[in-house]
Order: structure tokens, then C-alpha cells, then sequence
DNA sequence: CTTGACCTTCCAATTGTGGGAATGTTTATA
DNA sequence: TATAAACATTCCCACAATTGGAAGGTCAAG
């Protein structure tokens, strides 16, 4: 099938399938006479296992490892899982900082009073140095 | 005062400071006649404000705004504490976000035994097409 | 007068995605 | 059959925010 017909199906823009294949996050597609790429079925598999992995938040990186941890039938779980691990480790990590600053900033909220004065404590604390 | 002095007190980057004003985030630095830019007091007090404010989450885009009602003495506080509250909410939602990718994964971790056999949930959820 | 620490500008890489231009191919229709 | 539309190709540019380097000019101290 084309590229058109690949992205419908994984869900993956046909723009995005190139740049994929352009950085070797998924193996060079064969060609056409005329040069278009063709795709097969196990190749639109690949691109659904990025696009689930892009939605757990795994980066472009730790993607490549784990399309070529999934092609590799040898695989220790092990691997996997630490990766996953991992992954799991720095969003909570950014969860925390993120709600850090929810909590910074709802504070300096509340302490403003939110009308026309000019007056203003998130400002002011911004500014405190 | 020079860049690096700047730089030091605010504790941005002299690159950043460089790359801000580039930008239009703080205002164009006058220059001293060998072209080196010249700093007050005042201007590394918005060095400072954008840093803090970075540090909080908020965008250049939104320190743009910041900072212009910072420095109009007449704004309405109501302005400042929408644009914190906007952040709040997108912030919260990301938290949410995060917290989905965590409990899935979590959930697939623990479904995996991790040792040294190719058997391995994550990647057989991933591919599940 | 040279050395080292500063400063300048310009250019590039990062991450992941999207947009457009210029050009070529396939397919459907008038 | 001619032509238009819907596809495909490559290449370059943009975003957001930061960092890095290269090539060069300036300042202060030894």
C-alpha cells in the first residue's frame, strides 16, 4: 500500500512516516517503479507501535530502542521493563515539579485580588529578587 | 555593568540574556563605544523576573506579557491573575496526562516478570494494533 | 607586549512535528 | 485522448528554548 493508505491506517501523518523512517526509527519502506514507498502490513505495525508508544510519553530515543527490542525476538523482558522503569521515574519526577509550581502559583492567586488596580502580588513576588 | 556581570547577579546566562533581547523579551541593552552591552540595575531586575517566571512554567510567550504588565505601572491586576490562572489549568491538565501515561505503565510493568526471557507484556501492548 | 578573560556576531544542534514549494505519477472524468 | 484532481516525491523552513562552537575584537594585568 502507499503512504496514504499506511498513515490512515496506524494513524501516523505520511509527513511524520518519512521523518520517521529519515532518522531510522523504522527500516527504509521498498519503492515503487516510480519511487512511491510501499508498505506492508507488518510494516503499518511498527508505525502503530510508535504512535502507542509516542502516547506513553516514551521519547523519539527510547522509541528506537524499543522498536528494535520488539523486532528482536531474543529480547530479555528485563530490558524492557527497565525501560519502562525508567520512563515512569522522570514523569513522576516532572509531576512533582509540576505540581510545585501549580501550588506556587495558585497561592500567589488566591493573594490577588484579580480587578482594575494595578495593584498585584503575583507581580510583586515575580519581581522579588 | 558588563553582560557577565549581568548574567552572574540575575543568574541567566549571559547567552540567554543575548538570545532574550534578540527576541524582544527584555528591552535592546544600550552599548558601551567598543559595542559591548551596558547593563543597570533595573534591567537585571527584569533578567531576574524572567527567570523566576521560567522557573514557574510560564512560556516566553506568556513572560512577554509578563513582563509589559510589569512594567505598565496601570495594569489590571485581573489581567496578571488570568494569565496565572490559564497557566494553572494547563498545567493541571498535563499533570493529569502524566499521571494516565504513569498508571499504565506502571500497570504493564508490573504484568511483566523481567528476567531473562523474550516474554514481555509492555512490548505485546504496544503492538497491540 | 603578550596573555587570558572578557566581549561581539553568526551558525548549528537539539526534539518532534508541521507547513509549503517545486516537481512527478496515477487515476478519473469530460 | 487530454486534462484535472489527488496522490506521491524531495528539500527547506518554522516552531520553543537553550546550548555549543567558531572567528574575531577589547580590556586589564603581568
Amino acid at each position: 500500500m502507499n503512504i496514504g493508505e499506511a498513515a490512515k491506517i496506524s494513524g501516523v501523518n505520511a509527513k511524520l512516516i518519512r521523518h520517521y523512517e529519515s532518522i531510522g526509527i523504522i527500516p527504509k519502506a521498498s519503492r515503487s517503479d516510480a519511487g512511491y514507498r510501499i508498505y506492508s502490513e507488518a510494516e503499518v505495525n511498527i508505525l502503530a507501535f510508535v504512535k502507542k508508544s509516542r502516547r506513553l510519553g516514551f521519547s523519539m530515543k527510547e522509541i528506537k530502542k524499543l522498536v528494535s527490542l520488539w523486532r528482536n525476538k531474543t529480547r530479555a523482558s528485563a530490558e524492557v521493563k527497565n525501560l519502562a522503569l525508567k520512563h515512569v521515574d522522570e514523569m513522576e519526577q516532572k509531576i512533582q515539579e509540576l505540581q510545585g509550581m501549580v501550588k506556587t502559583l495558585k497561592h500567589l492567586a488566591k493573594c490577588c485580588h484579580g480587578d482594575q488596580r494595578p495593584d498585584c502580588p503575583i507581580l510583586d513576588d515575580l519581581a522579588s529578587h
